[in-house]
RNA sequence: GCCCUUGUAGCUCAGUGGUAGAGCACUCCCUUGGUAAGGGAGAGGUCACGAGUUCAAAUCUCGUCAAGGGCUCCA
């Protein structure tokens, strides 16, 4: 899936001074901002006919933040255009321009269509049905709409809508079809609301995790690997360890065993799980060795399939839980790798649980609350839930699929989460749950997701003895929580904004001597420290504590540790916390107790100890 | 893959045809300084890569790669 976009919702608007918050509401929750932002879009699409003659229209609607219009037209628009387009648009608006809605015929819509050749627009309306409206603007100027739109341009805020990017566009969305020219903008009732928009997307870019990689040095991407690749470094590494090790930790726990499989196969394996067949253009090409052609793999199912079958299983073993961090590979279109968030090579969190029809509910039930568990240990405590149920291509039979989709309805109910349906949305092989979080700035991201399989354990002849002595098929679970962990350490980051809680910051406390004389004794508060577990570094720059300190908030470091001849004399370390300020001086001891009830506990401050 | 934009020092970016610049970071020197940038000096670049135009290319043209904003895709 692709990252969201730059959506900033209404509970993005905690403000920092705490002033009064402005509200910006979305465009499907304001009837009134609608109007403006459709008919701006209407606006848009005037000036840019004014300006560049042969461009034909196709669509302009709103957007939850704005809106767009889509044109073809001989040349690209390009961001220079944007300044005119917007100064003409301003002309419309200033002109106090009405806008009308009239209704015709389906004869007179085309003969107005034909007159100005604007074939889009015929296409549209031929898959319309009556009534026919359209909107005037001004005297010479419309479009086929069916509204709402404000009465007239002088309804439109000339301080309260900007021009915001060209893009291209596909006609219907068919990358099959005319390329189109998109241009976005986005309006508001007030220049206030448009710059606590404007506001939102910076603190947006200031989250970005691209950015905060690098300026936290965590992880990159190299020119030199190729696309799509991540580098780890240090800080990132220590930090993916720590998820890792809390993943792996958390899964013990619940009854989970782990498993090693390898990153290559024969191909055959491939074809037999049918990933050659459905899924060839996302793999990488298969390499050639010995006699036989090998699959690097981008899936970790089959290898988990192979185990199972690996010997002959009786019921009484099941339910069988099996998770990987399984590192998979796979061949994404160039033009479409971002960050983290959509990479080549990725590392999968990915569990199969292999059980009895009548384990199903009970089964995913602790699912839920083992994904509960782990993302509510990042800070991510709000999901949106969805059911997908049975598409009407699809294999297995039908009693399979109704217990199979009641199993996923009764642990969703007993859980006590609210769900959407989405009827005949699953795969072909099985109904599935979908889980989105919901980020500190509101947008949603999805990670999780539950899947029953009825297809691989056919395709594998999986069985196990039943208690009658028949040889009976298990039924599959796929579930992954983090999604991928490069993914999820994207997101993680931006919720965090590079603020990581203590217990998961690479470099926890760092110790900033005042001056030369006290290092051995900063040295020695070190070392007790990193015997304990404590990530604790010292500041050999030799600069001045107000640079240390500046460096080690730049950093983000969660507590910094001011050592100077005073510390020194009294065996003590004086605090600055980045989430609870200054902790005074405090003896080793009980930074130390601290500290280490903070990792063991994944607290993300000392104070509360 | 498609449309647009971009690619200059580790990072952020100036540089419109005449042999390459700034700030931060880095190294060294001075400063031993108490809660968000002390001072000075130095080193560092096949201007993404390849071809072309030109007496001359970071600069113009074409191609390749990568990144950014979108579209499409994302079992």
């Amino acid at each position: 899936m692709t990252s969201a976009p730059i959506a900033v919702g209404p509970q993005a608007a905690a403000n920092e001074s705490g002033t009064a918050v402005i509200q910006l509401p979305k465009t499907s929750e304001s009837p009134a901002l609608l109007r403006i932002r459709h008919s701006m879009s209407h606006v848009l699409a005037m000036a840019v006919q004014r300006l560049f003659p042969q461009a034909l229209v196709t669509i302009g609607p709103w957007t939850e933040n704005g809106f767009y219009y889509d044109f073809d037209n001989p040349e690209p628009f390009t961001e220079a255009d944007l300044k005119a387009i917007r100064k003409e648009m301003l002309k419309i608006i200033g002109a106090r321009l009405p806008l009308e809605r009239i209704e015709v015929s389906r004869e007179e819509a085309e003969r107005r269509i034909s007159q100005q050749n604007e074939p889009y627009k015929l296409e549209i309306l031929a898959g319309l049905q009556e009534p026919i409206t359209l909107y005037t603007l001004g005297e010479d100027w419309w479009d086929l709409c069916a509204g709402p739109h404000v009465a007239n341009t002088s309804e439109l805020n000339p301080k309260a809508f900007a021009l915001e990017s060209v893009a291209g566009a596909y006609w219907r969305g068919d990358e099959k079809r005319a390329q189109l020219q998109r241009i976005y903008g986005t309006a508001w009732e007030t220049a206030e609301q448009l710059a606590e928009y404007q506001r939102r997307k910076q603190e947006a870019l200031r989250r970005d995790h691209r950015r905060l990689g690098t300026d936290l040095d965590l992880f990159s991407i190299e020119d030199e690997a190729g696309a799509g690749l991540v580098f780890w470094h240090p800080r990132g590494a220590r930090m993916r360890l720590l998820i890792e090790d809390f993943w792996r930790q958390a899964h013990f726990d619940d009854g989970y065993e782990l498993l090693y499989t390898p990153h290559v196969a024969d191909i055959e394996l491939w074809r037999t799980s049918g990933h050659l067949d459905f899924y060839a253009e996302s793999m990488f090409a298969p390499m050639q060795v010995d006699e036989r052609q090998y699959q690097l793999k981008p899936m970790n199912c089959p290898f988990h399939v192979l185990t199972y079958a690996s010997r002959l299983r009786s019921y009484r073993e099941l339910p069988i839980r099996w998770a990987e961090l399984g590192t998979v590979y796979r061949y994404e279109r160039p033009g479409v790798m971002h960050g983290l968030m959509r990479v080549r090579g990725f590392t999968q969190d990915d569990a199969h649980v292999f059980c009895l029809p009548e384990q199903i509910g009970a089964e995913i039930l602790r699912v839920l609350q083992l994904t509960e568990r782990i993302l509510s240990t990042f800070d991510f405590r709000h999901y949106e839930i969805n059911l997908s149920t049975r598409p009407e291509k699809s294999i297995g039979d039908d009693a399979v699929w109704d217990l199979a989709t009641r199993g996923l309805i009764e642990a969703l109910e007993r859980k006590g989460w609210p769900y959407k349906v989405d009827e005949g949305g699953g795969a072909f092989y099985g109904p599935k749950i979908d889980l989105k979080i919901e980020d500190a700035i509101g947008r949603l991201w999805q990670c999780s997701t539950i899947q029953l399989d009825f297809n691989l354990p056919e395709r594998f002849n999986l069985e196990y003895v039943a208690a009658d002595g028949s040889r009976q098929r298990p039924i599959m679970i796929h579930r992954a929580i983090f999604g991928s962990l490069e993914r999820f350490f994207g997101i993680m980051t931006e919720n965090y904004a590079g603020d990581f809680p203590f217990w998961l910051a690479p470099e926890q406390i760092r110790l900033l001597p005042v001056t030369d004389e006290v290092m051995p004794y900063a040295e020695s508060l070190q070392q007790q420290l990193v015997q304990q577990g404590v990530r604790a570094t010292i500041d050999r720059s030799g600069d001045r504590l107000g640079k240390l300190i500046r460096n080690g908030e730049q950093m983000k470091i969660p507590v910094l540790g001011v050592i100077g001849a005073k510390e020194a004399e009294t065996g003590a370390i004086s605090l600055r916390s980045r989430r609870d300020g200054d902790l005074g001086a405090l003896p080793l001891a009980t930074l130390v107790a601290r500290a280490v009830q903070a990792n063991q506990q994944r607290l993300a401050g000392l104070a509360a100890c």
